[in-house]
DNA sequence: TGTCTTAATTGACATTTATCAATTAATTTT
DNA sequence: AAAATTAATTGATAAATGTCAATTAAGACA
């Protein structure tokens, strides 16, 4: 993990043409940092590190004080619940090009999740005590921060309803739809989860995930072989997914 | 249910006294109206409507249109997630003075959950077509309806990991502590919820929750007679909670 | 008061899922 | 390449939870 300090720079310069928040002006669909004012930017961005992680490391660690918000400019990570019996529950993949504020922004300052990097990963640290001063003077950018997080918001609850109504198939079937969809968006998708990672995602033991996932190829719903699966019969899946 | 359309008033006006929103300016802990102006509030709550609901009644339905936003002033209500196969979740009670936002807003505009009356409920609903103009106005309002937003988000993460880490002992224990220290506060209190309504905050069939609630009582955690529950031995149900 | 209806409770049983141990496969290290 | 470690898989079993049916209790109503 190394910290390089970045030069102040956006869009609007010259020298500036490398960097997610700056020159693409965007964090995965919001393009939240393009209502901010040349001005506004560099206030905010001014002292922001960009780090690199190696996969497996933690980028930000649960129950630590909540001090950067931190934007994926590229790689992938994992967003992890982890409770103090040892069980993990990964509740979100984050991709290329998202910002993440770990829920307790503003209200506690302490981060709720840990987020561990899977692949190789790119990140800036931008410091939320610059945040709030933003947020006072750009009301558009208060809006699209609040539209992001009920969004978040939104994709917390159908996790929620996913675990707590449907069975282990369902559950299984939402993880492959998931990544296949929404993650990977390629058919068939090579990944690098672990089936412990898996199983973290679809709140179930290893074990069962497996049993799971091997019902699914026998019924010629899914082909998987060592870190690949491809999924066959898509409109079947989801029907299991609705029926739980 | 009755509708009345409310003259535009507010604290600062002298013939202002009896209305949530206005004469006390807050909604639960958030005070967030309070940060409004004169004319902000007239603005936003010109057309406000009072609305009084029985116990029973629906007050916003999934899957409608995001219209309104809604204040609790009095009464307890319900935050139901109904899904397709009649399996409900109770998500959250609602008490007098808070502010109820849907987790949709300014996302997709439609409702994810159902808001139902538990007691007599009188509540405000207030235009979210006006709400947007009053965010772009006052930043100092729109951060705290991020921080109301983040608060939620953090509340729906903790129901997450209760369902879906804890078996049954430590769901009900958290259902009777919440009901108890965030609800009711008082030991014992009465509750006007059913059996079937406690085991859909619980996550589990009505017959589960009255099974694990004997086991309290013949444990002498708890005493409970029809409408009566009495919480003994705090710390063991705490334990219990924490244990899963 | 007795009838009707709904909610609460109990018991027997089936299903779902986790746990534990053993084995095999894959990966890394030496 | 062999040894050592880690991940994946399988089977047997136990624990957790749901389902169904039957019964009792409580509340509403005429």
């Amino acid at each position: 993990m190394s910290g390089i300090k970045e030069p102040a720079v956006c869009g609007n310069c010259a020298e500036c043409k490398y960097d997610c928040c700056f020159s693409n002006r965007h964090c995965g669909d919001s393009h939240i940092f393009g209502l901010l004012t040349h001005e506004e930017l560099h206030a905010l961005m001014d002292n922001k590190r960009q780090i690199h992680f190696r996969p497996g490391e933690t980028i930000l660690k649960q129950n630590t004080p909540l001090t950067h918000l931190v934007c994926i400019k590229g790689g992938l990570a994992k967003v992890v619940s982890e409770d103090p019996k040892g069980k993990n529950l990964i509740l979100q993949i984050i991709k290329s090009n998202s910002i993440f504020t770990g829920g307790g922004s503003i209200v506690d300052d302490f981060r709720h999740f840990t987020v561990a990097a899977i692949t190789d990963v790119d990140c800036c640290f931008i410091d939320t005590s610059r945040l709030y001063n933003t947020l006072t003077k750009n009301s558009a950018f208060a809006i699209e921060l609040l539209k992001h997080s009920n969004n978040q918001h939104l994709k917390m609850l159908s996790t929620l309803i996913n675990l707590s109504n449907k069975y282990m198939p369902g559950r299984v079937a939402d993880t492959l739809l998931y990544l296949k969809n929404n993650i990977f968006e390629t058919n068939p998708f090579d990944f690098i989860l672990s089936k412990q990672e898996l199983a973290d995602m679809s709140g179930m033991t290893k074990e069962s995930f497996i049993r799971s996932l091997k019902e699914f190829e026998d019924s010629g719903l899914i082909h998987h072989s060592r870190n690949t699966i491809e999924i066959l019969k898509e409109s079947e899946l989801t029907e299991i997914s609705k029926n739980g």
